[in-house]
DNA sequence: CTCTTGCGGCTTTTT
DNA sequence: GCCGCAAGAG
């Protein structure tokens, strides 16, 4: 391996004292096996460079030293683009990074950390590229932009407009219509083909879409939104102007993704028209831990991105684990060796460690929730902190017997994935005044907050809205707008609210608590339960307070909103110790101690949404991989025997009974330490074995009837 | 026109 | 067990 030159442009180094060339002794490369050190020196001149990264593998400690080998090497902070999965850990990897290089060039820990500026998600990074390029590719730098359920509504009022939703034979839901756009956007292919591949059943519907889509995008443009898909549409279209493309290029000399192996076409577009060349391209992933596909994620893009250049790039596999013991590695090992098709190779350490993980027998899901509280206890007991601990299943309401549980007794916990703050309507009507504010061509903040109004409806916000567009100065229009008398004096109120907001220099977070301010009456008025909904907002200032400008935290909050919900029992402080649960989804490059997996059952793991291909099945399976191997010393997988399903097709609410996901065959099952709870010989547990037995012979007589 | 009440349909994962 | 939409009253 070369000891390499970095950026052949060698901008001067963003840090006080970096030297030219490495140190000497290059002591922070030390702790790094050959295959990462490999991966850190790649001299990225010579092309792009794919890492392999099993789970566990220091796949993040390896793009933290490559950065700062980088920077340390006189890379440009400022000019190297670093793109990865969630914002959290664009934080985690600057954060490592300073401190590598820190240890590097022996600076004194008081000096200010590095910044990286270009660190982010794509959507992130792609906001404010498109918000810099704005003007030169024709859109108004005050955009604003719409999560997923806003551009929903947006899509329920143009499909409203061309009547489809009173169609004969039933159109599409608006959620279905969605993400049916987004993935022809995100998957760059024909419309036809996305409905033939992955919504057969609307495939009848084409051409009705297609119209739909051409006026979604049209009022987007109107109204000065971006959406989601926008954000990377947008990125990539400009990258691909010729015009464009060199500039954008040569605005980073080194890019580096992580978990690639969740990108999508669009999304590798985008490198590809950054770096055509793949020189300075650097992407990290690992195949076996792709759970993103339905967000058009393939992972084709990275088995194929060796051999998009030419030479191909540079390929390293990091295959030694150092976070799980070798039992844990074995079990998780055999779940995966099941899968179809696979391209890395087993993991392998030499962390030792004697228990298997256990294979836990539950009678239901409400048994499951003691179960595990019981554990968590008892572990911290033993010295294992909440904070090291954590809960993982497939669905967010997985979790509900256990909250219930852990708040009876009084166990901190911090809930990541599933209904997301920003989705409660409070939050929604102040963040759309504030929004509106922003952008008052944005239709749908506008309807809401005028609707919120007692005595104005859908018509009279209809109109205010039409007003406000054909006129040339929308805020005039709408303060001299005539309402009717019913709404008269909440009006007033709010025009008063809405011309602070307008005013020249605006003055922040002041916004958003005069906003509140103004909202509090209706929050009263609309909810019984207006004082928790209060704490909300109350949090939402807190947020707001830590972003520089109004457009900063409207941008920021629907890119990166708040993940973590802990809504019944207020948000632990910080240094506070408390349990994790999570999403398998949002578990995604984390690891604790000890790990505990609810409803290892068929219908959860694989979800009984996601039966339909193999493909789907395949991404279930590699899901409870990625669960598996997020722990570090202790994992238990739960399966409750019965548990409750809502309203599954045609039958209503009711409890089935369970069977082992199908993943742990009996091979799988060898790995694991088999356990029944409650214990069979105590005695509560006879007299529950009693009332099993007898419901399994009443179904043997009843089959009886019949013969 | 707006507000209220009742029914029907639906629910994975997330930027 | 809940949310969004449709129809009827004020």
């Amino acid at each position: 391996m070369t000891v390499l030159a970095t950026s052949n442009k060698s901008s001067t180094p963003n840090i006080s004292n970096a030297p030219n060339r490495p140190p000497a002794s290059a002591d922070y490369l030390e702790s790094l096996n050959d295959e990462q050190r490999a991966a850190v020196e790649y001299d990225g001149q010579r092309g792009p460079l794919l890492v392999i990264a099993g789970a566990g593998s220091g796949k993040t400690k390896t793009l933290a030293h490559r950065v700062a080998h980088l920077t340390v090497n006189g890379a440009d902070p400022q000019r190297i683009l670093m793109l990865t999965f969630s914002r959290r850990a664009a934080a985690e990897m600057s954060r490592r990074v300073g401190l590598i290089v820190q240890q590097a060039i022996g600076a004194p820990a008081t000096q200010r950390p590095l910044h990286f500026p270009w660190a982010g998600t794509f959507h992130g990074i792609g906001a404010r590229l498109l918000r810099d390029y704005a003007e030169r590719i024709g859109l108004a730098p005050s955009f604003t932009i719409h999560d997923r359920a806003d551009s929903e509504d947006l899509l329920a009022l143009v499909r409203h407009d061309l009547k489809f939703s009173t169609t004969q034979k039933r159109f599409p839901t608006k959620g279905t219509c969605m993400t049916i756009y987004s993935r022809t956007v995100n998957s760059e292919q024909p419309l036809a083909e996305v409905l033939m591949r992955t919504f057969p059943w609307c495939a009848g519907w084409e051409t009705e879409l297609k119209q739909l889509f051409a006026r979604y995008v049209a009022a987007k443009q109107a109204q000065n939104i971006l959406d989601y898909d926008d954000l990377l549409l947008y990125w990539s279209q400009m990258a691909a102007e010729p015009a464009f493309a060199a500039e954008l290029g040569a605005r980073f000399d080194h890019v580096l993704v992580d978990e690639y192996q969740d990108t999508n076409r669009l999304q590798a577009s985008i490198l590809l028209a950054l770096k055509p060349d793949g020189r300075g391209l650097t992407v990290v992933g690992d195949d076996a831990q792709s759970i993103y596909s339905f967000r058009a994620a393939t992972v084709r893009n990275i088995l194929d991105f060796p051999i998009h250049f030419d030479p191909p790039a540079q390929v390293t596999t990091l295959e030694r684990n150092y976070r799980s013991t070798r039992p844990i590695l074995d079990a998780s090992n055999a779940v995966i060796d099941l899968a179809k098709e696979r391209f890395t190779k087993n993991l392998w350490t030499d962390r030792i460690g004697s228990a298997k993980p256990r294979l836990v027998t539950v009678r239901d899901e409400a048994d499951q929730a003691r179960y595990v509280a019981d554990g968590i206890l008892e572990m911290r007991e033993s010295g294992v902190p909440l904070k090291a601990q954590a809960v993982l299943f497939r669905t967010s309401s997985h979790s509900a017997a256990l909250e219930l549980e852990l708040i009876r007794r009084n166990i901190p916990f911090v809930k990541f994935g599933g209904l997301k703050f920003l989705e409660a309507a409070h939050i929604k009507d102040v963040l759309s005044a504030l929004r509106w504010a922003e952008n008052p061509r944005d239709r749908l903040a506008g309807f809401r907050v005028a609707t919120l109004l007692p005595g104005v409806g859908p018509v009279t916000a209809g109109k205010l809205l039409d007003t406000m567009e054909s006129a040339a100065n929308p805020v005039d229009a709408l303060i001299r707008f005539q309402m009717p008398n019913a709404a008269a004096g909440d009006w007033s109120a709010f025009v008063k609210h809405f011309a602070l907001l307008n005013r020249a220099e605006a003055v922040w977070p002041g916004d958003v608590e005069s906003t509140v301010e103004w909202y509090e009456s209706h929050l009263t008025r609309r909810y019984d339960d207006a004082a928790i909904r209060m704490g909300d907002l109350l949090q939402l200032q807190r947020i707001a307070a830590t972003y520089a400008t109004r457009e900063r935290f409207l941008t920021e909050i629907t890119l990166d909103p708040p993940e973590a919900t802990s809504d019944k029992s207020g948000v632990p402080h910080r240094d506070e110790d408390y349990l994790i649960l999570s999403t398998i989804h949002s578990a995604k490059g984390q690891e604790w101690r000890a790990v505990s997996l609810l409803n290892v059952v068929d219908g959860c793991i694989p979800s009984d949404m996601a039966t339909g291909s193999s493909a789907e099945i395949e991404e279930e399976r590699r899901l409870l991989y990625v669960a598996m191997t997020r722990a570090k010393e202790q994992l238990q997988l739960i399966v409750p025997q019965r548990f409750y399903v809502h309203q599954q097709a045609g039958f209503g609410d009711r409890h089935v009974y369970a069977s082992r996901s199908r993943f742990i065959s009996n091979t799988v099952a060898q790995f694991f330490e088999p356990t029944e709870w409650p214990h069979p010989d105590t005695a509560e547990a006879t007299a529950r074995q009693g009332q099993r037995a007898g419901s399994v012979d009443l179904a043997a007589k009843l089959k009886t009837m019949w013969t």
